[in-house]
DNA sequence: AAAATTGATACTATATTAGTATCAATTAAA
DNA sequence: TTTAATTGATACTAATATAGTATCAATTTT
């Protein structure tokens, strides 16, 4: 069971690129260069943030994509919802036949509650947590002692 | 995104059927009918549950399965697992020229915790523990005095 | 005017999920 | 002992989701 595909896993590394050269316009092509994503694929993954108005974009040479929302307010859940639609532990608790009128479905309950654990966990990984950590990360290790 | 498909979903349904006549044989038939499952899938959904020793089988007029396990032994997640395969967050965690030597990557932290926060809700949730829940859903309500 | 870029959209390929069908082997019961 | 109900095994089809490619018009800088 993979609960990031490859569009949220690429747009989520697509989005720390962006943040972290916040101000300045990168075009789809060094994107997807540097970070190995499919280039027409990240093209498209990038109009529909747009669509969200997670960034702004620029056409003609030397255009490309902008960071528009604040980093620390886009979280893993949004992109996942936008990527994969909303989350959604099963189908069940929506047909009528299985869990209508009289038999209450059982599922119900649990699912309803995994469900909402699972969208607040995602929910506390926002880009700018991400980027943060990134650049932790990328810092050379402190020497130790002997 | 769906956590659960159909297998899984109707997994989980036919063992509850199971695990409520405990001690006594069931056709796929009678579980189908009941329960609304497609036939010939859910045959194949149980043959794989007598490979995991979840159930046993009679062949045979009179035949059909049983329950083995202790159903507050089977969690939810063994289920995803056997129909959907392991949950894993991402694959990104597996793929050398993304996470490797040089970079480290950003999102492994986060995706190895959010996996083992949503691992550990499944598996609070056995499949006795839904029986229960079931079986006190269907008690008539208690009246309320005015 | 040329080149680099995005916007929009259509298309193909692959994988996963869902569902159906068939036939041999087994068992209970008529 | 024959028949009917059942599972075991396996092959097949259909539908949907995911992944990736291609094209062309419009825009903007140089």
């Amino acid at each position: 069971m993979k609960v990031l595909t490859k569009n949220t896993d690429y747009a989520i590394r697509a989005l720390l690129a962006l943040a972290a050269k916040k101000g300045s316009y990168l075009s789809a092509k060094s994107i997807a260069t540097e970070h190995d994503i499919p280039y027409q694929f990240l093209r498209r993954l990038l109009q529909e943030m747009i669509r969200y108005d997670l960034i702004v974009s620029k056409d003609g040479v030397q255009g490309g994509f902008m960071m528009k929302k604040d980093p620390d307010e886009i979280t893993v859940t949004q992109l996942i919802e936008i990527y994969q639609g909303k989350v959604q532990v099963s189908e069940c608790m929506f047909r009528k036949q299985i869990c209508g009128n009289r038999a209450r479905c059982v599922l119900r309950h649990e699912i309803m509650r995994i469900e909402s654990v699972v969208q607040s966990e995602f929910e506390k990984v926002t880009i700018g947590k991400l980027l943060r950590d990134l650049e932790a990360a990328n810092k050379p290790e402190p020497e130790l002692k002997p």
